[in-house]
DNA sequence: AATGTGCCCAACCGCGGAACC
DNA sequence: CGGTTCCGCGGTTGGGCACAT
């Protein structure tokens, strides 16, 4: 299995190579993945070193099965979020993105062989138009967000939201703030190559178990959350126009979602 | 015991975005 | 400001193990 492409080493790792990787990350800590091989004597590309650690080596990470409450979490993180696994795994303590993608894939085809199989007992219907969920992507913040410099901004977690609720026109902020979400697409719903495109803001049921997970699990004001403030954030009205009034509304909200559809 | 099948999971690949020059 | 490098992510692949035949 063992491959070498140019002098770099491929395939499965050995003990030696982990003791190597594992001492040079505790000497220079993590990142500086160029640097990682030949500090560490090893014959491996920069990539395969951090995955290596960031799925194997990493202290404190969870091996074997998923639990039902991970597995509940893992659903309900993935209708949010969809196939964002480093976000869904970063509220899975101890779990890796890669596990978290593994485990969803193969639940995934377990599901469709069930569907397979009861759609052959049954007798195929045929001629049904696909669904098709729009869902949003996170959006990464560059270090020049103003949010995250601190400038013009109160940022805290006191200002932590998710804009998510049946009703388009009731959405505030924590801190009592005035948020605008996109107007709801007229229906029916257009269609592209056959497939009926859904937005998720469209989705009553979407909404409605955002709204629940929310309420019920995800979100804690003020204290822990398990939002993080890189992940979702409001920024608070910036000083002048164009995108504050004058009671002082959200009118522009920065969060980790392209609910714009990129 | 040998072979086939299915599943799990470690690892690779390609891409996009940020950082740097 | 454009080009290059680096990092991180999601999709995919394939080896190996367990179980069935």
């Amino acid at each position: 299995m063992e491959r070498t492409c140019f002098g770099v080493r491929k395939g499965a790792w050995t003990e030696e190579e982990d003791i190597l990787l594992r001492k040079c990350i505790e000497k220079y800590g993590e990142g500086k993945w160029h640097q990682v091989p030949p500090r560490a004597g090893l014959n491996r590309c920069r990539k395969s070193c951090r995955l290596r650690w960031l799925n194997y080596l990493r202290p404190n990470i969870k091996r074997g099965g998923f639990t039902s409450d991970e597995a509940d979490l893992i659903i309900k993180l993935h209708k949010l979020l969809g196939n964002r696994w480093s976000l869904i795994a970063g509220r899975l303590p101890e779990r890796t993105a890669n596990d978290v993608k593994n485990y969803w894939n193969s639940q995934q085809l377990q599901k469709k062989k069930k569907k397979a199989e009861a759609k052959a007992g049954k007798g195929c219907r045929g001629g049904d138009l696909e669904s098709k969920i729009i869902k949003p992507r996170p959006r990464r913040f560059s270090k020049v967000t103003n949010c995250l410099r601190g400038i013009n901004t109160n940022c805290n977690n006191n200002n932590i939201i998710v804009a998510a609720a049946e009703d388009h026109n009731n959405i505030q902020s924590a801190g009592g703030g005035q948020i605008s979400l996109p107007t709801p697409t007229p229906t029916p719903w257009p269609q592209l190559d056959g497939l009926i495109i859904k937005y998720w803001w469209d989705d009553k049921d979407m909404l409605i178990s955002a709204k629940e997970f929310i309420d019920n699990e995800m979100i804690t004001i003020g204290t822990t959350s398990l939002w993080s403030t890189t992940d979702l954030m409001i920024d608070q009205p910036r000083a002048g126009p164009p995108n504050s009034d004058q009671q002082g509304h959200i009118n522009d909200f920065s969060i980790d979602m392209d609910i714009w559809g990129s």
